[in-house]
DNA sequence: ACTAATAGGCACTTTTAGGTAACTAGCTAT
DNA sequence: ATAGCTAGTTACCTAAAAGTGCCTATTAGT
């Protein structure tokens, strides 16, 4: 959205501003850990979205084909969301990020910092991935 | 900032929020590839960034520990800024996202897109990160 | 006849973030 | 004496994004 007044038209700006704002990765996160999900499932699970902004980024990443949109004309109709090839893709790289993040943002396991970080034995992953995400 | 009235609290939220936002992943990209770097020098870099924006986001980057603030009290004052290890680990995953960016929205070799994807032989790379980025 | 359910759309208001411009300190050079 | 350099800070204004509430279609159930 408005791409038109982007400050830097380089590939990977577009993509993090896909990916910015509030709730995108969230979204990405219950979509890639719940499978394919309706509409009413998804506004249910991220508790404190407004459907507004859950269409409008619904409709942003399936335009960016990370996800897609399958529409079953019942009644009332069933909308289901779920991940396209994009999607898994990016999710491989969020894992890393989430990684990272947890190494940095959670489990200080002895100290918080000192002034020597000989003890710092925690950053030693190498991206592994080993750490499953159970926390979004 | 603002992470008081957060949407999700997870740390990829976290650093998602920390990267969110224009000229946070072109600093950090012009301070990878050229080290560190004056206040100046990077303004001048990252043209039309203004000044008010850019010490918003290099003291949010250094509370994140991302990047490192440092002060040398000549006259006039230098101050330089650099990644820190963080940054270094956080570099290395936004060049897979470029990578990945790369990809997408880049060079569409034969044809945009067509009913069946059956000839969607464009993303095999493998997260390879052997696209070295060139263009933020 | 009326209500309920799904998946939103639309209009209005509020909040937030970014841009702009002016200002600062301390010393140097002209 | 005065202008200029660096690295910002501060106040003010505007534009974009997010929140809120109300509305729709269609049919099944009571």
């Amino acid at each position: 959205m408005s791409r038109s007044r982007h400050s830097c038209p380089c590939p990977v700006s577009i993509l993090m501003e896909v990916l910015s704002g509030p709730w995108t990765m969230y979204l990405l996160w219950v979509l890639s850990t719940n499978g394919p999900t309706r509409f009413g499932e998804l506004k249910r699970r991220i508790e404190g979205i407004s459907t507004k902004v859950l269409t409008e980024r619904l409709r942003m990443l399936e335009q960016e084909e990370i996800l897609y949109r399958h529409y079953e004309p019942t009644v009332p109709p069933q909308v289901t969301y779920g991940l396209t090839d994009r999607g898994q893709e990016l999710v491989v790289i969020l894992d890393q990020l989430n990684d990272l993040a947890q190494r940095w943002y959670l489990s200080p396991p002895v100290e918080p910092l000192a002034a020597d970080d000989s003890a710092s034995q925690i950053g030693n992953s190498e991206t592994g991935m080993d750490v499953v995400v159970a926390s979004l």
